[in-house]
DNA sequence: TGACAATACGTAGGATTCCTATACAAATAA
DNA sequence: TTATTTGTATAGGAATCCTACGTATTGTCA
């Protein structure tokens, strides 16, 4: 039996051609549910997006951010929804400069008609066990926040980075962490990636709690 | 203390949203890789399919579903490819209609020097430790079986569909699986996603080596 | 206050992706 | 031989997506 030769590529690529795998995946679906409903991928996960962010309204430039495209390409898209009557531009009272794009109640129906489509993704993902999701979950929570760190993504709303989480204040290891905001305990199967409440921590404690955090899987 | 509200997205949603994040990512340095060498992130992408499938060369149609686009938008980006000197058409002797595309020397050195440059997502990859890598690389796979069976995206050239994959035969912990081509013991760390020297396994042997492959995380 | 820079967004212009539909040629089946 | 299927290419058009630049507002600093 001779040795396994030198020519495997590093563990960190194959993770990332794995990864575009299940994007690519992902962007097929996207076409055929943003067909569905009459639009396309990126005017999709806009609606997506404003929607999850509620009635309050985005402004262009972060939109283009959330993206990761250019804020000339985002002003089309946006207008394209507009012209859809599936999103409204209101200007910021405190900015005349700015915009606050939000969803419409017919954008709203829009995403729900969307997300009830069937989802080969979805389905392979719901085909790991509970615990695989939750470690895949955390994985994925890791490298998110290195990615915002490096600067090639916004900061996200996750709780590992909003002031109002307190990890590994109680003994239930199904429930070890505490969101302040709601008052509630709550365990690593919980972790929001884009939660509507969160509130951006200072940046000494958001260090603080993130040691605290990762300390559980040392 | 209360409890945490219900309206926290089902786990599986917010797995999705954080592949959406890391792939968004990915896509933005994409552009920047793809642009310091002249080419854009699709073109950059068969380009990259095409130097790890060799010489041998790959059909159209094959490249299309690989990338998960249409046909003609693959002829599109071959002939840009083609007029950049990167790739080379040659027909296929067996079958008159079908091309054989391949990466020319100045083809593999363009993927080369894209590969050099400094990507964030591999940096946040890299921070995870071993075993969470080799986890999320398992995770991984097991869900890009899934969307193989699904017919969401084409066969892959990873082990667990290869005839020469042999899961758990050894007793060593860090290399239990044996590759029948090459004769040689390696780990879950190791496991390819796109093997040059793959070939498809038939269906029966690979549900059992799957099956005996995933006994060992239950 | 007034000049200057920075910011938010839009428009212009153009290259390219990306689609569907169709045409063509070669292989295969009837 | 004829019909169907298969592998590409082409036609036509919509939309993404970029870089530049213009316009208006806000912020900064002497």
């Amino acid at each position: 039996m001779s040795k396994l030769p030198d020519d495997t590529p590093p563990l960190i690529d194959r993770i990332g051609v794995g990864l575009s795998r299940v994007a690519t995946a992902m962007r097929t679906e996207a076409w055929t549910a943003a067909d569905a409903i009459g639009l396309n991928p990126t005017q999709l996960q806009i609606l997506t997006f404003l929607v999850a962010r509620g009635r309050a309204g985005m402004r262009v430039k972060q939109i283009a951010a959330y993206l990761g495209v250019s804020q000339p390409t985002t002003t089309d898209s946006v207008n394209a929804l507009l012209r859809k009557g599936l999103v409204d531009k209101q200007s910021d009272p405190t900015d005349a400069r700015a915009l606050a794009v939000a969803a419409t109640p017919a954008g709203e129906s829009a995403v729900r008609r969307a997300g009830e489509l069937a989802s080969a993704t979805e389905d392979a993902i719901a085909a790991l066990s509970k615990l695989e999701q939750q470690d895949l979950l955390v994985h994925l929570l890791k490298i998110i926040r290195r990615l915002q760190m490096a600067g090639a993504i916004p900061e996200q709303r996750m709780c590992v980075n909003c002031r109002y989480f307190r990890p590994h204040v109680h003994d239930d290891p199904s429930a070890p962490h505490h969101c302040a905001f709601v008052d509630a305990a709550f365990g690593p199967a919980e972790l929001r990636v884009d939660c509507g409440e969160y509130e951006s921590g200072e940046e000494g404690a958001r260090e603080t709690a993130w040691r605290v955090f990762t300390r559980e899987a040392g």
